[in-house]
DNA sequence: GTTAATGCAAACGTTTTGCACGGAA
DNA sequence: TTCCGTGCAAAACGTTTGCATTAAC
């Protein structure tokens, strides 16, 4: 683990239990997962990786512990209405992300002044912008690379 | 209906044609109303409208309609995991929005430059961008009003 | 007359919920 | 000992599909 992923950890359990939660394993073993991914895992994803050291959990306790996180701003989910929803525990916070079609692989890239992108909206628009989200579609390298292989 | 509903109405006919789909009542209306709208409507939205005038439509009529156009694209589809889709006919490819968190209204903002954001994007990832979506969310003038009113 | 679109209902995939049981504090 | 979290199954939700009927061309 490194050393981001253990400094998020340690915020995220610190802020579990000031507010009375409980840390279970299944619990500390989501947001290990959580934190040491830095694929942006689907809740399926993590459940595969969680089942592995306790093979009794259950998709609703994922699936409750990512709400749980979510509320507590502690992950950023990153919803899909055709594929299951994806989290990023590293940077719960907006960022912009690059998406392969093909893959599914999402990459955090280099890019600033969106703040300042979303402040100018809001003087445009009126609305008081409270948070957004910028998602780029494409095709990654490798896939580019087996496609062009294969000659489609 | 102004002059760019009447422009996009007769493309997306014109389209529908050249390929051989029949324009059925219920598909006209879902046409006329799509560009119509300038509100971004969902599906449900779109039904309640269509069955005014054709009280036997059936959901599914309208997405398949919605669907056909999509794949043409000649709409553009806003998919959100929490809630039903929203279409925009009337600029059927990317760009910005914004959202009202609070009553759902979503607004097209006037903004340059994400086109060559998506190119710097290209390269700084190796990605082959294809499309994008940037959305800001926030609450629009009118429900900040009420908002305040009431002393939330 | 052909063939595609409609409308109904059933299926779908993801996420949420209700509830009895088990375990963290 | 308390009561929150778990795990199961059922429900929820928007969307898609299969199929017989209807209607556009």
């Amino acid at each position: 683990m490194d050393r981001h992923a253990q400094e998020r950890l340690q915020q995220m359990l610190e802020k579990l239990k000031r507010r009375r939660f409980r840390i279970t394993p299944q619990r500390l073993a989501v947001l290990e997962i959580l934190v040491e991914s830095d694929f942006h895992p689907s809740v399926e994803t993590i459940f595969a990786q969680v089942r592995k050291r306790f093979p009794t959990t259950s998709l609703a306790t994922v699936y409750k512990t990512v709400g749980l996180l979510k509320e507590m701003h502690e992950v950023l989910e990153l919803g899909f209405h055709d594929a299951g929803n994806r989290y990023d525990a590293r940077k719960p916070f907006p960022h912009p992300h690059v998406i392969c079609t093909s893959c599914g692989r999402i990459r955090d890239p280099e890019l600033s002044g969106l703040q300042e992108l979303a402040e100018e909206m809001g003087r445009k628009t009126g609305f008081t912008i409270v948070t957004h989200r910028l998602d780029f579609y494409g095709v990654c390298p490798e896939c580019r690379e087996k496609t062009d292989a294969r000659g489609d």
